[in-house]
DNA sequence: GAGTGGTCTAGACCACACT
DNA sequence: GTGTGGTCTAGACCACTCC
């Protein structure tokens, strides 16, 4: 059982597949509004059921990329908008937009976990817990601010690596944790002095905060995050639906 | 054509009932981590196919109430967290956290569209808008400033109409018009001294800013709507998995 | 009426977790 | 191995839109 030459990718489900082909073909580059074919008819093209069919497009639907008109048609909302809510570390994010991160290390502290963050890594109060402050760049340009914590005993010598990459790429290799979920709260605020010089805008400047608090594939906490990010360079969009 | 006494409520799909019981049974007030029964399970208690109940535990998930590990089962993340993102109108929204809104009607004016907004609603520059700015709140308190651009061809005498209740409500009952969907965009900025005042609050405090186009079932855009909340009353929460 | 998306059935096999 | 969720098939009927 060998793959076509050419096909060194690992075998991904069909409805994915077919999501990226519908991709390539009737949505990058297509204006707004354009007309998907029939699901009847993706379903003879691609030799897969209507079912699989209509998998995919539900993903593209819930990524804001076409909208569906009940005995009408599918159709696309247009090549540049909507990004969707996917879990990704400021590292993806920043290479997502053809961009290079870096980060500058600013603290590792041990300590206690505390009342807010013991109560989100089901941790006592008293607890340890490893605290990570890193500034993250953009083109070596500052971006926003992190505080990162995570229970000690789940990452022994984490104080000892490179912390300046991914913390979710060293997380998996190392400790073998991968968050695949979280809840995110985010917030607007205004920048004391103090992080407004790190982050060199003028002092109380908006700031967006974002609180996020992630899971592994198991459901134990992972990590509790506060990243504080520029105004001016970052911001939120996404699609929604009514009921 | 008369409902069933007691059965008022439209027949709605059976996956969404079973969403309603799933939530009833096993989320709303029980503990974060307990386990559903397994999808077959389930499927012989509510007596439909395997598909019929996943498609309801799939809105679950991506509603972030439950998550599901693969040959593990299925659990509850909790019953506080995590409302989901979908189209609301503020009216609805606050009537969801169980207060009162209401709404002072700052002014409502007709002139060309212009740039921006044009492009939003597919209008050219000088094609008319009737723009409605109002002062939201909950409980009798300042929550967040509407902008609201609409084509004026679409909505003849929206201007003789009260403005003060929810603006999706009436331009369902009087245009037939009812947004679907729509495309959000979430920035963090400070209140200018004007702002402030209106909202109550001190000048440059934070703010939130949500900007959206809503568009209609046949993918028409409805309405352009910049939204400026106070910071201290709103704040977004929602679940985001990794791919 | 013809065509479209929306829902649902009754199975099957695979990948992964637990023990 | 057993049980779980993940994917997929091959149909069916309904609700809605457009002509």
């Amino acid at each position: 059982m060998t793959a076509e030459p050419g096909v060194t990718a690992p075998p991904r489900s069909k409805y994915l597949q077919i999501k990226d082909a519908l991709l390539e073909a009737y949505i990058d580059g297509k204006p707004a509004g354009s007309a998907l074919p029939p699901e009847r008819v993706l379903a003879a093209d691609f030799g897969v059921t209507r079912v699989t069919v209509r998998r995919a497009i539900d993903e593209l639907e819930s990524d804001g990329l076409v909208y569906r008109v009940q005995g009408g048609g599918t159709y696309s909302v247009g090549p540049s908008i909507a990004k969707s809510l996917r879990l990704t570390s400021f590292s993806e994010d920043v290479r997502a937009r053809g961009r290079t991160p870096s980060s500058r290390l600013l603290e590792v502290a041990h300590g206690a976990a505390g009342d807010e963050v013991g109560r989100s890594l089901h941790l006592s109060p008293g607890d340890g817990v490893v605290t990570v402050r890193r500034l993250r760049m953009a083109d070596g340009e500052p971006m926003c601010l992190e505080v990162c914590a995570l229970a000690a005993a789940t990452v022994p010598g984490l104080e000892d690596l490179d912390l300046t990459g991914s913390l979710y790429e060293l997380l998996e290799r190392h400790y073998g944790i991968a968050p695949t979920r979280a809840e995110q709260l985010i917030e607007a605020t205004v920048l004391d002095e103090h992080d407004a010089a790190m982050l060199g805008v003028p002092p109380f400047s908006a700031a967006l905060r974002a609180t996020r608090t992630s899971y592994d594939s198991r459901g134990g906490p992972v990590e509790y995050a506060v990243t504080t990010y520029r105004a001016d360079r970052y911001s939120l969009r996404f699609a929604v639906r009514r009921d």
